[in-house]
DNA sequence: CAGTAAACGAGACGGTACGTCGTGTCTTCTG
DNA sequence: CAGAAGACACGACGTACCGTCTCGTTTACTG
């Protein structure tokens, strides 16, 4: 978030006729940085294509839209948080959410999921990739915690949607908001309830 | 949602000093028109006042921001979906939500809803206005739902919050994502599991 | 061409629903010292944007093509060279010729008389333009030393499309060579032979 | 003028370390049909080398400059024009001039010639170039008519210059107008003035 | 009942960003 | 080692909006 300020005054030209992974890196690094530094705001192809020392048109050739880059510079934050299923799906579910509100906020990949979902509301494409790709990728691990507790019997099957649902629009709620610091306290009953046996 | 359409092709000039409600009547219309034709992506000031037939310094006289504004064509929305507890939480909130459901997807509000959202992460005032009085106001009556049930001893008080941020979280992903209609058959699954009882 | 350089930090803004003679000034003004400058070459209207501190809207609010910039920049300076006749066509010619090149030479308006030529080798409507209005505008004062010279029946009246021609013609050829100083000597000699008499 | 459309699937490897003709046909050929159908305006090097299927650094190595290419272009058109004096310079004039301008309007070159004018008022190289060696070279001719009536003693030796330019400009004034159709009637006129005996 | 104050429409202003195209350079790979 | 292929940084293109600023007009409220 600070090393790749506005630096970078290394010429890249091309090398050769295929893609050039130093500016890739140059891209989706200037990318992260605006977000981490102006949010959704300033996010402009223009802005990355200076912060980066790109040509707009290098940008474009890679990425088709925004939307491409943010999904991009998201999936580029390593910190793949992964889900195991323990048995128990309240505390697999507190667990991986503290660890994900962890990776929001302690990154600029919280800033980028806002982008993405606010760009997901002007661009159709945008909304598409991010249902049809985008979140059924993220998810794996979190429907596999769900899967699991289907599978013990702690909860129907035909209940994973509805609680998957509880589970992402809950995270969204906080993210979108802002809150993810005062929300903190309400996890461990959220998830206890999403993941409350149906049989009382 | 037509008859607003480019027309208005009367001439509203001042009416002295004071806000000519004509003008703030066209204003909103337009906003809800433009909403409900192109979306956020098409939502500008520019093309408001056109539709309006309005000067944008009317508009930004009486909306400091998009966001102001976008919030005033939600609240005119009449439509008010009251919510008054009948003794069943779930059954209360599963009522209030399609009714929502069907609010959003029946008029331009699900439209102009995802817009605020999407306003809301690039503009920081939008935000605090958003977190701080639009959703209070709008969730006075969900609340109130939280607050009966409460009070008969059927869920714990200190947790209509995170409760609340289920329910909200929930309508959310599913208005964000552009799947209202799809998400149905999950309201009742996912209702009963916010408004369970915590002794099991 | 020293005085309009980056200078003007002065902000103009609107003043009201109509045309800033201010911002004109300094469009026409930074066109004309981008032409002196780098010439044909350096002429864009980002450029122009730039050096006047105005819009780009702007300038194409008032001007729909860059020929359209160029003309008025040419036209702008008033140097209105004037051409009376005297009674001897070739004398008329030669002087007018001289005062021709002086201007053309001493100010930037060889250099724009240059690019509008090139600009309407690209742009058919420039080319039009230039041959419908810019020349019959700027030749005026020239076709009435003809019209004088046919009137005195010095030349046939049926020649002076063709001796225009010529005239015309001899001018551009060392205008767009940029040989104006060692072109000097044809002057007289060619002036000559247009305003010859027929009859020899 | 057709047949090197888009055409030219084939192709055209390298035959070692030295220039290929083909390659080199099929870019002059490109270059000329984008000048036959889209003008100056559309004459790119990015344009010649895609309708070429050739590289644009082959086309850099072998021609410095579009005005490089431009003149190659223009003498690659074989039809070369002859002037060989009579003994009648006003005749010879009036003959030279109708075959260039055929040849101006009906192959590209007029179209040529009017981009190699152009491209050289932003160019400095580029009109060094047009006037110390592609004009000397096509000249080379009528300066021959002007040469051989000097020396019958029909015109004074030291007025050849005049007369070449007014020769010269003539022709410019119409081309660059894209007026040799109606221009034409013009011609005989014009090159009895250029050809005229100076004593009278 | 004249004078003032404010809201109105209109639209120009300096800007920023858009997505595309062309520039001239560079590098890889193929023949 | 020439040639195609095409990526690269750069920057111009013409358009859309941004939020601000006047303008001249049209009332309603004041004194």
């Amino acid at each position: 978030m600070k090393a790749e300020k506005a630096a970078t005054p290394i010429r890249r030209a091309s090398i050769g006729a295929r893609r050039n992974p130093a500016s890739q890196a140059a891209i989706l690094a200037a990318a992260r940085a605006v977000l981490a530094e102006d949010g959704y705001a300033g996010f402009s192809i223009d802005a990355v294509s200076r912060r980066a020392g790109a040509g707009k048109p290098t940008i474009y050739r890679w990425w088709k839209s925004r939307a491409d880059l943010l999904m991009e510079v998201y999936a580029a934050e390593k910190a793949r948080i992964r889900a195991v299923p323990t048995g128990d799906l309240g505390r697999d579910l507190t667990e991986h959410t503290k660890e994900l509100w962890a990776f929001w906020w302690g990154t600029p990949s919280g800033r980028t999921f806002r982008a993405l979902l606010a760009e997901a509301q002007s661009d159709p494409d945008a909304l598409a990739a991010l249902r049809e790709k985008f979140l059924p990728e993220r998810l794996l691990d979190v429907r596999g915690l769900f899967a699991a507790a289907a599978a013990r019997g702690d909860i129907p099957t035909e209940e994973i949607e509805a609680r998957l649902a509880l589970y992402i629009g809950f995270n969204w709620f906080y993210v979108l908001t802002d809150q993810l610091e005062a929300g903190q306290a309400a996890i461990p009953v959220a998830m206890r309830l999403i993941a409350a046996s149906s049989r009382s």
